[in-house]
DNA sequence: TTCGAATATTTGAATATAATAATATTAGAA
DNA sequence: TTCTAATATTATTATATTCAAATATTCGAA
């Protein structure tokens, strides 16, 4: 039980990360193809702007999730494998029950 | 994305149970097979038996683990299925670099 | 009983996290 | 340029988490 402390303290910080329900529902609804862009979670999840982008902020920060602009819209996906493997051991990987409030994911 | 926020608050605070780097390595060392009881979880990893006690009690609270007496020693063990998903989902299954410091884990 | 080992609980101080409101930035259109 | 929509940042306050030290419990043995 005495290997690096670093090896946990890595993954932990990936698991903290995701450890918020907003946090949770954005990053699975990256994965399961729905809203990308912060106005659209507004929308579904109905938090504030500031909110969403904060967290959003804190995802970006531990490398879960990365954005590219198009015009003033910024895109997210998720960007860490573990990440996404996590969500799955979680949820399966099924977007069965997902509804995205903006139809469809508007794409640049 | 309009599903049951408690959905997400469940998941969340299944993560957020794992969110430690000592629970972690706890509920990892658990499952690979290694220390099961306090005093050894304390010479594995060189916290306080009180540090390490207070952990325990988060993650039996949140359902991750569950214990047994025997005699004035308690064993602990993985409960919850969904934990030891995310945890392989971190780690993969196998135990090769896991050193107990107890040497082959006191049973009852 | 009384003692000691193993574990649990309580308390307090330090730190981290979260939500809101206010403000700043960025990019396209007029 | 100036206006507006989309997003990011900052400040503040409230709440939660963490660790360590002290104390309490539980059990088996003497």
């Amino acid at each position: 039980m005495e290997d690096s402390k670093g090896l946990y303290l890595e993954k932990t910080e990936l698991l903290k990360a995701l450890s918020h329900p907003l946090r949770l529902q954005i990053v699975r609804g990256l994965l399961v193809g729905g809203c990308r862009n912060v106005r659209c979670m507004e929308e579904g999840t109905g938090q504030s702007q500031s909110t969403i982008s904060q967290h959003l902020m804190r995802l970006k920060a531990a490398g879960v999730v990365k954005c590219r602009r198009s015009g003033n819209e910024m895109y997210y996906e998720v960007a860490d494998a573990q990440a996404a493997a996590v969500v799955a051991a979680l949820f399966g990987d099924e977007a069965e029950d997902y509804n995205c409030p903006c139809a469809g994911g508007e794409e640049a």
